[in-house]
Order: structure tokens, then sequence, then C-alpha cells
RNA sequence: GCCCCCAUCGUCCAGCGGCCUAGGACGCCGCCCUUUCAAGGCGGCAACACGGGUUCGAAUCCCGUUGGGGGUGCCA
């Protein structure tokens, strides 16, 4: 069995072709067939070579390998003329202004079974006589698809529904071909925004290029893909792609679009995140926090922010304020839990007090700050808020009192001293 | 307009004639836990588009309606 991805090189992948590449990719390791990659360049005026690159290195992130190619059908243009001018021989084509355009009869229908919609079938005299071969002289994407499919070897087209239309006028090239291998085609449902419409430019960000860079990692962006139009009775979502591979069937993929959800996708990959070795989670996160230095951290502290990171862009907001000169102040926390705060100039003399020549330790820092909430009647999760605010800058934040013990007394001091002066 | 496809909670998925007073997940809301925020635990809200059939029995099968989408290029 044989399969194949055939995406234009005329922009990005994006979300939908890298759902269909994957569902591809699913297919073939499932069943040990083969899977052909093959770059569709015939609009000259449309193709952009250096996305040619961008595709394989997006397919490459997401871990979908391919068994054979990339073919570029630029270059077999001499067998698609080969085609055209034999078809054109048999008269069942004939030229018209210039462009070579198939012959369709009006008799009949014209249908297949679809793997994964069932039987479909378009009456012929629907479908006009249509143009295989530009009148300079190159061939069109309906008949390159076919000609490669066909003489690489394809059992199985499996690619999007928006494909479906173009169903009856391939079939009836492959007739006239003469061609009488079986071959399956699946037809997936379409991946759609909000307000349902096929996913493109409209809805953001569709290069899976820019996920990545949005702190998205790949397992857990084809885990999440492979659930929109496909799931397990065992109602799992999050799984390892070989478990995936082994269970995934065409026969089960649905019939209706499902929409692409953020969301639901931000969920996963917290997921994933939080299931990584800490050296992992370092080696990915750590360019993403840039300039700070996760590395500097300590295991515990670092276990704890890796826990609580969904994106790896939420990773400096956790941290700066660990290296940066002054706190970065976010006014709304400064407001509540500062400004605001009628506790709050007690807190900070009281801990300013008590941290000025204790043990540098977060068991002890935690303990210290305590007692100085309980001497004012406040439980540490009141005490610690203008603390915190007024050495991290933010009223949320990774345990605060980890930080201190990283932060040291000096600065510590110096920014609550800061703070109490502002007051 | 014409052709084609689709139709279960807001969203994704399960259900493939009786197990369904429809299940899980995301999101949302409450409570617990708690050093803030997350995480975790517990609970809640929320759907078979509608109308006809078929059947002892329909979310599941058939037909129609409505709604949504895709395609209608000498793009892919």
């Amino acid at each position: 069995m044989r399969c194949r991805f055939a995406p234009s090189p005329t922009g990005y992948l994006h979300v939908g072709s890298a759902r269909t590449a994957l569902f591809n990719w699913l297919f073939a390791r499932h069943h040990g067939a083969t899977f052909v990659l093959r770059i569709e360049d015939t609009d000259a005026s449309r193709n952009q070579p250096e996305l040619v690159t961008n595709i394989l290195d997006s397919l490459r992130w997401l871990g979908l390998d391919w068994d054979e190619g990339p073919y570029y059908q630029s270059e077999r243009a001499a067998r698609h003329n080969e085609v055209v001018e034999g078809l054109l021989a048999d008269s069942l084509a004939y030229v018209d202004e210039g462009a070579v355009r198939l012959r369709v009869d009006d008799e009949g229908t014209i249908g297949w079974d679809d793997v994964i919609r069932g039987r479909v079938s378009f009456e012929r005299a629907n479908v006009e006589d249509f143009v295989i071969r530009r009148s300079d002289g190159s061939p069109l994407f309906l008949l390159t698809n076919v000609v490669d499919d066909w003489d690489m070897g394809i059992t199985h087209v499996i690619r999007g529904e928006d494909m479906i239309n173009n169903m009856p006028k391939q079939l009836l090239l492959l007739e006239a071909l003469g061609v009488d291998r079986e071959v399956h085609y699946a037809h997936l449902p379409l991946l759609v925004d909000e307000q349902r419409r096929k996913l493109s430019k409209r809805f953001g960000d569709v290069a899976i290029e820019s996920y990545r860079d949005r702190g998205f990692v790949a397992p857990a962006m084809t885990n999440y893909l492979a659930t929109l139009g496909w799931g397990t009775a065992d109602g799992v979502e999050i799984r390892p792609l070989a478990e995936i591979v082994e269970r995934f069937e065409l026969s089960g993929v649905n019939k209706s679009s499902a929409f692409f959800d953020v969301k639901k996708l931000t969920h996963f990959n917290h997921e994933y995140i939080r299931a990584m070795a800490p050296e992992e989670f370092s080696a990915l996160a750590g360019p993403f926090a840039e300039p700070f230095d996760l590395a500097a951290l300590p295991a515990g502290y670092l276990a704890d922010i890796q826990g609580r990171t969904q994106t790896f862009p939420e990773l400096a907001p956790m941290i700066d304020w660990l290296y940066l000169d002054e706190p970065p102040i976010d006014t709304d926390s400064w407001a509540k839990g500062v400004a605001g705060n009628p506790a709050a100039v007690a807190i900070l003399d009281g801990t300013l007090h008590a941290y000025a020549d204790c043990a540098w330790g977060k068991d002890e820092l935690h303990h210290r700050l305590a007692a100085v909430g309980e001497a004012n009647g406040l439980k540490l999760g009141k005490a610690q808020a203008p603390v915190r605010v007024a050495v991290t800058g933010r009223s949320v934040g990774p345990p605060l009192f980890d930080g201190l013990e990283v932060l040291g007394r000096e600065r510590t001091l110096a920014r609550l001293r800061a703070a109490r002066a502002r007051l």
C-alpha cells in the first residue's frame, strides 16, 4: 500500500495541510504502507521554491517522516505532456483556443466508494469539458495529480474534503487513460474556524511554524491534530503517537468538519510540558526564557515552573524579576496588593525586620513571613501578597520563598524598602 | 444559480437498533486543598436540528425540510 502527501509550495505548511499529512502518515505507519512526499509545483507563477524548505522543516518538526521523495512535479513535465499528447491522439481530448480540454460525455454518472463517506457520485452532464493543459503548454493540477498518483503507484489517496469536487474530473481522466488499478479514496473532514469556514489566514496563525514559535511542542500538536475528526472508544485523547498509530483506522474517521480550538491545543501542550523530563524541559524552554537563565535556577523551583507552563512564552514573566535590577511592577498588582492594601505598611515593615538577619533559606523565610502575618492577624495567603508584589512586581507567580532564596537577602531587602518608600 | 458534502453538549470525540434517564475531554461555574496563580480532588451547567416513516424498540436505518460548509479558474 502506498499513500502520499502532495502539498503545493504556495504558502507555509498550514494546520489543515499538516492534519492531512498526519493522517496519511498515521495510515502508512499503521499499515506498514509507504508514505510518499510530492511537491506539486506546476504553477510557476505562484510557486515560491523557498517555501518548500519551510514545508519540509515543518513536517520534520512534527515528526512526520516520509519514505520516498520529495518528488517534484515540475520535473515530470515531459511525462505529463506525453499523456496529453496521447489523449489528443486518441481524440479523447481536443484543442480549444490553445489549451487542451478533455472530452466529457453527458450520459450516466461517475462515482466512487469513499473510505470515509461511502458512495459519492456525480452526473456526467454536470461536468464540463475541462482544461488539462494551458495554452502556454503547461499541464494543470487535475492532470498532473492523477498521472503522478498513477505513476507512483499510489493505492490510497487521503486528502481534504474540498477535493471531493475534483473527483469526477480525476475519475474521468483515469477512465480516459484506461487505467484499471483499484485506488481507494478517503476525503477527510475540513478543519474550520469559529465561523465554521475552512481554516485560512483569516483565522490568524495557521502556519505550523508559528505554533512552534509561540511555544507549542510538536507532540502536543500532532496529538491534538489527531483528535480532530478521529477518536477512540475509550475516550482517551492524550496518548503517545505510537499508540495513536496502533489504533488509527481510516474507517474510523468522521465525516463532519472540526473546529481547530487553540484553547484545547493549549491544554494538550500543558500536559505534554508537565510530563517532560526536567532535562528536556530545560532544553526546549531555555531559548524561550532568554535572556533570563532558566538553567541557573534550583531544580525544585524549576520543576514548579515547568508544571505551570502551558506555552513557553509564559516563562519570561515568571522569572524575569530574578534577573532584572528592578522588579517589573505591574500596576494592577501594585494597586491591589500594596497601594490599596491597608495591611501593606505593617507587613512590609514587619518583613523588613524579620528578614534582616535570619538564615536565608526558603523554609526560614516562609516561617518568618507567616509569623509577621500572624502578628497582624493575617493568614499567610494574605500576608505574602504585598511582599510578592514588592519583590516580584506581580501578584501571581511561582512559589515565593524559593524565589526569594534565589534573589538573596540584599536585593530582597532593597526591594521591600523601595516599596515601603513609595507608600 | 448549479453540483457535492455534512448535521450528538459552546467546542472536540464516544455511541455504529435495545447497555442512553446519551458517556469522556476542553472551556465555563461552584466547593475542597493551598503561599498567590496554576496543578490536583469533588460537584455542577450543557446536546441527539426539525418533520415523517421503518421497527416490538431509533441518537443510531430510510425520506423530506431546515441549517451549515465545500466547489464552481487556462489555482492547487
